[in-house]
DNA sequence: AGCCTGACAAGGT
DNA sequence: AACCTTGCCAGGC
C-alpha cells in the first residue's frame, strides 16, 4: 500500500525513502526519484527536499539530472563533493557527467516491498 | 492572490 | 552533444 502523499510531510518521507533506495555505486535522476516516490512530474519537489534535508546518512550524491549531469554548478562545493563521493563508489564521472548505468529497476522492489 | 525561486525535464535547434 | 526555451510544482514572502 503506497503512502498517503496528501500532505507535505508524507511526500517528503516518500521522497527520502526513494532516495535511500538507490544502491551504492548507482545513480538516479530527480524525476526518476519522484516517480518512484509515487510523485510523477514532481522532480522539483525532490530538489526542495534535498535542499532542506542535510541528513548525513542520506545518499544525496546519487541523485543527478536526467541527462546524467551533476546539478551543482561546476566548481562549487557541492559539485566537487558529489563527484568525489560518486567516484569513491566506483562511479565514473567525467566533466561533471556520470558515465554508466542508472539505478536498476530492482529499486522499486526495495521501496514498495514487492520482493 | 501574485510573484519569485529551485541540485529539474523534455523537446527543438 | 551542447545549448536554449518552455513547462512544472511546491514553498516562502
Amino acid at each position: 500500500m503506497p503512502p498517503d502523499l496528501s500532505n507535505p510531510e508524507s511526500r517528503a518521507q516518500a521522497i527520502l525513502k526513494a532516495i535511500r533506495a538507490v544502491p551504492a555505486g548507482q545513480v538516479a535522476g530527480y524525476g526518476e526519484v519522484a516517480r518512484r516516490a509515487g510523485l510523477p512530474g514532481r522532480a522539483r519537489l525532490v530538489v526542495q527536499v534535498l535542499r532542506k534535508h542535510g541528513a548525513p546518512d542520506l545518499p544525496w550524491f546519487r541523485i543527478i539530472c536526467s541527462d546524467g549531469r551533476i546539478a551543482f554548478p561546476e566548481g562549487s562545493k557541492g559539485y566537487r563533493e558529489q563527484s568525489q563521493r560518486l567516484r569513491a563508489e566506483g562511479v565514473r564521472v567525467v566533466k561533471g557527467k556520470v558515465i554508466g548505468q542508472k539505478a536498476a529497476a530492482s529499486v522499486d522492489e526495495q521501496i514498495w516491498g514487492l520482493g
